[in-house]
DNA sequence: CATGAATATGCAACTTTGTTGCATTGAGAT
DNA sequence: ATCTCAATGCAACAAAGTTGCATATTCATG
């Protein structure tokens, strides 16, 4: 998605220390199109550097607390793609419960005004998600 | 949320005999005010009558299916309300990452436009879901 | 460069949430 | 009454993520 982040500077503005580990797992985010699962970032890591399964768990946890990754829903797995920063605009996401991919949508082929909720709501918000629930072009040809 | 849904006959409408299990079932997820999860659902059910946890998550899957009831994505678990119908606006949701509950949010509360989306996204739509992610006004006011 | 404190990582065991296979029960048609 | 098919129960399993604790790395400081 991205070749313009530099992520170990993205790393370390947000206070974290750019070990080798974090930044791999931003490269493997960052360089794919569409966000990936827990699973799928450690078994690309895992073909190229040996890493353990939870400390991926932790590092994502980490990128997403500290607004480097965003947290998407999909299915019942987590997915993971980059937050939005100066390179990325936020966006809406697609699941397809028939291939269990996420896939990202235009950053405005959805239209949201939340503008007077933000005003009125009482708690804190600290992220909306906008997310299609579906089946993909792909699997419906197959079908 | 709902006295005046007649669950036996929802059930049937849709295809499904109406068991008193899935009755209950509607009757729990219809009478709170917010989404509920399979735990919670299992429990408040299991307060009363017996009923196997296994039995509570299949019937929650076939009333997801026939579109009765709506799945919530919040933390890790999924959560259950009623869904659109004659009596219930769809609805967007804000989910408390502090206490993990899950709140209806008013049905224009974010007010969305996907026309354009409808008419141009090549896939099958099932459902869209707004959902705000942040921590609620009593956990903020404990803090 | 050496050293010590703090942070990051690895490993094993565990938890939560949901699913599968198969036996048994029950509801409704005939 | 009985037959059939769907619904339910039970045990075992699976996926996804978490915890506790030991070890290794990093980074500031002398």
């Amino acid at each position: 998605m991205c070749d313009r982040c530099d992520y170990r500077q993205l790393l370390c503005e947000a206070g974290l220390s750019p070990t080798s580990h974090r930044i791999r797992v931003m490269e493997v985010i960052g360089s794919n199109a569409d966000p990936l699962n827990a699973q799928e970032i450690y078994e690309t890591l895992q073909r190229t550097h040996p890493i353990n399964r939870v400390t991926v768990y932790r590092i994502l946890d980490s990128l997403v607390e500290n607004g480097l990754v965003d947290r998407i829903s999909g299915g019942r797995a987590w997915f993971f793609g980059i937050a939005p920063n100066a390179n990325h605009q936020q966006h809406p996401h697609f699941y397809c419960r028939r291939c269990g991919r996420v896939n990202c949508l235009k950053p405005r082929s959805i239209s949201m005004d939340m503008t007077t909720f933000e005003r009125i709501f009482p708690g804190k918000i600290d992220n909306v998600e906008i997310r299609v629930d579906g089946v993909c072009k792909n699997c419906l040809r197959r079908s």
